[in-house]
DNA sequence: CGGATACTTGATGAGAATCAACCCGGGTGG
DNA sequence: CCACCCGGGTTGATTCTCATCAAGTATCCG
């Protein structure tokens, strides 16, 4: 909210009125199938209730870049689907501050934090000219009930979504900063791959800045970073344009912890679950 | 993987067997109704399969302090929901070091993230003994289909452990060192009240070191911020005792972020998505 | 061209990681 | 029973990374 009248007024001292920024978010004209959606969610078995009435039409919304999908605070129930593009999640800070929480990529989900009837902790923002699926909540139930397949793809998407975010964790947490840009670049690298691109050669959609927010560090610190994994010879950066050069090198520099700590830590015991006993009951 | 080895090499060298760890986790003999299950995870609502048969006992299960409930890298599908207690997800990077993800209190989710078929990629600790319901994928995907309240329920969840992971970036990412512990605290309070216990007197469940984790600072340091806090008077602490003295004040430390960022970023655009037109299709 | 934004690079100081010493409580074993 | 060890926690001294401030370049847009 902070963050929206700051814009705003940004918006007033530049004396620009933007008319058809309304039009950053609209719907298309074509629906996309239920099969294609699911599978760019990682369902690729057949749909059962594909020619059932209603159900094999979703809507299909575009977004512009740096368009705001989703607003924080806002309590609309939606569940949206990347189609193609990217989003980032950001949170803004009471101060202003921006924090950067997750780059969404296609197949991932945006807004299943308000699924529940609270309203969303977080923003989503297009990094790119971009489409999405548009699942409201009501239809959501009904569809769920007749359409085994999709339920497989939600679960699928909000485990990834679960996943990443430890992984995210995983990038800010204990390391030195190029460190982190090199798990970040590895980590980018490993998502493109699976959505069928090029590993080798990313192009960054979110700005230093945005990266510096996402592994918590300053934005020069990002540059110098790449800098530094450029003179070591791992990188290629050239703007927004990163290409791997060696990526046993960019490994390396992503593996050494700062912090390693004494491995005797006690606390993980060598018991596994599935040596208990089958359930009861 | 790694991680296993050290824990099992470490129990050698001190020539311990300890026989019992396999009781570590075990089915309770009592089973718990679905209705109670649902009220932890938030849905008052009346459930509307109630008396159908194998659907109002759900397995309960109990597991001891230091126990490991899910191994990273196991394929197990099993979803759990805390009922009593406490657990820490990690995972251990490469080099040994203990990556704290986030923590798990009653009304949480375990094992989601292997429910789509792939392996856990991080384990489950108890800090406490602890019960949880285990609810088995096959179960699962059977008993959803025929309670609509369950369904609810488990979206519920799965948005809060979503909201969750943007509150764990948030608390590690972009302030200074006391700030993010102020934060931890005041997260720790909020989900204590959101669980009926007391907002003022908090008991850590986790150690400094794992504390540390979390918010991707040294141990050292941790207690450090300890001190401060309570020299400044806005905690007492003792131990894993905590209590909060000033919440005002505490406050007012989580606030200051140290990246303050210039607000008139222009990445965030005056747009709202309800400012669209509505959906076609 | 001016203005704005993104990115890079340098200099400097502060804060935090690291190393190290210490206290304390609980468990083990003599 | 006491000495001992071990892990957890606290605190101090030192080093060094990184945030900050500042200046400079490149690109895009009106």
């Amino acid at each position: 909210m902070n963050q929206l009248q700051v814009a705003s007024a940004a918006s007033h001292d530049r004396g620009i009125v933007v008319p058809e920024l309304r039009q950053r978010v609209a719907p298309m004209a074509r629906a996309g199938s239920l099969h294609e959606m699911l599978h760019r969610m990682g369902v690729d078995g057949p749909c059962s209730c594909q020619g059932e009435v209603g159900l094999d039409a979703v809507p299909i919304w575009r977004v512009q870049q740096a368009a705001v999908l989703l607003h924080e605070g806002d309590g609309a129930q939606t569940l949206y689907v990347v189609r193609s593009g990217s989003f980032k999640r950001v949170r803004s800070l009471e101060d202003g501050y921006e924090q950067v929480l997750a780059l969404v990529l296609p197949g991932g989900l945006l807004g299943v934090e308000a699924l529940h009837g609270d309203i969303h902790p977080s923003s989503a923002v297009a990094l790119e000219d971009s489409t999405l699926y548009a699942l409201p909540a009501h239809a959501l139930a009904s569809i769920q009930q007749r359409c085994p397949a999709l339920v497989e793809g939600l679960w699928r998407g909000v485990s990834r979504q679960l996943a990443q975010a430890a992984e995210t964790a995983e990038m800010m947490a204990p390391v030195a900063s190029d460190a982190r840009l090199a798990r970040f670049v590895l980590w980018l690298s490993r998502r493109m791959a699976e959505a069928g691109q090029s590993p080798r050669h990313l192009l960054l959609r979110m700005g230093r800045r945005d990266i510096a927010s996402l592994l918590g560090v300053a934005h020069e610190t990002v540059s110098r970073s790449f800098s530094l994994l450029a003179d070591i010879g791992c990188l290629r950066v050239a703007k927004r344009e990163v290409e791997i050069l060696d990526l046993r090198a960019l490994q390396q520099r992503a593996r050494c912890t700062r912090g390693w700590v004494g491995a005797s830590e006690g606390v993980v015991v060598p018991l596994e679950a599935r040596d208990a006993t089958p359930i009861a009951a």
